[in-house]
DNA sequence: GAATTATTTCGGTAGTTGGCAAATTAGCGA
DNA sequence: TCGCTAATTTGCCAACTACCGAAATAATTC
């Protein structure tokens, strides 16, 4: 779980989770999204697939990203937690 | 928004929100459940601060933090963003 | 096995972060 | 104003992070 939100810590991963919502896409095609080199961009991936928010699939020569939609949900459920149980004095 | 993801990051300031969700606390009074440093708390206030995730409020000498609920609710809706408009084509 | 394409790993750098102790600010009461 | 308590700011350091280009790895096709 704590690496689920170091991983929403930084915007690339983010917008990488953004792009993935709409369809799975390649390590090469996500790449040309970014003005940074694809080295750079793989060591994001890294971070995401540790944190379970994606998962990688070996396509041939190409590695195919997409989204791990339950792991997002459990960081949703976290940040609800925090809100559920506040007890309110004054309102 | 940005802030905000990067406040949720460090796990000391995850555990300062799951504090005060129960009740407003002062300064010492967090620093008293951590084994760090007044001065190492008082730099994550101050990004908690910076996020609008929590409020401060001068009760005479001391400084007195309570949560705000509703930068909470906004990452909340940030997060759920990334589930929602996912077009899946097998399932 | 050599060439091609796609991606990752490695080595290094600049900037950021979390930590502490010490100095500083702020409010309060004598 | 002085002394006390509470909290923040400052200066410094070690660890981490994002980034790059170059080299290495992986799968495919000839």
């Amino acid at each position: 779980m704590n690496d689920v939100f170091r991983a929403f810590g930084d915007p690339t991963r983010r917008e990488i989770l953004r792009l993935l919502r709409r369809r799975d896409m390649s390590a090469g095609e996500l790449a040309e999204r970014f003005p940074l080199a694809k080295s750079t961009l793989s060591g994001h991936f890294n971070v995401l697939k540790h944190a379970r928010l994606v998962v990688a699939e070996r396509r041939g020569t190409t590695m195919v990203y997409s989204l791990n939609l339950s792991a997002l949900e459990e960081a949703i459920a976290a940040v609800m937690g925090l809100l559920e149980t506040r007890r309110r004095k004054k309102e």
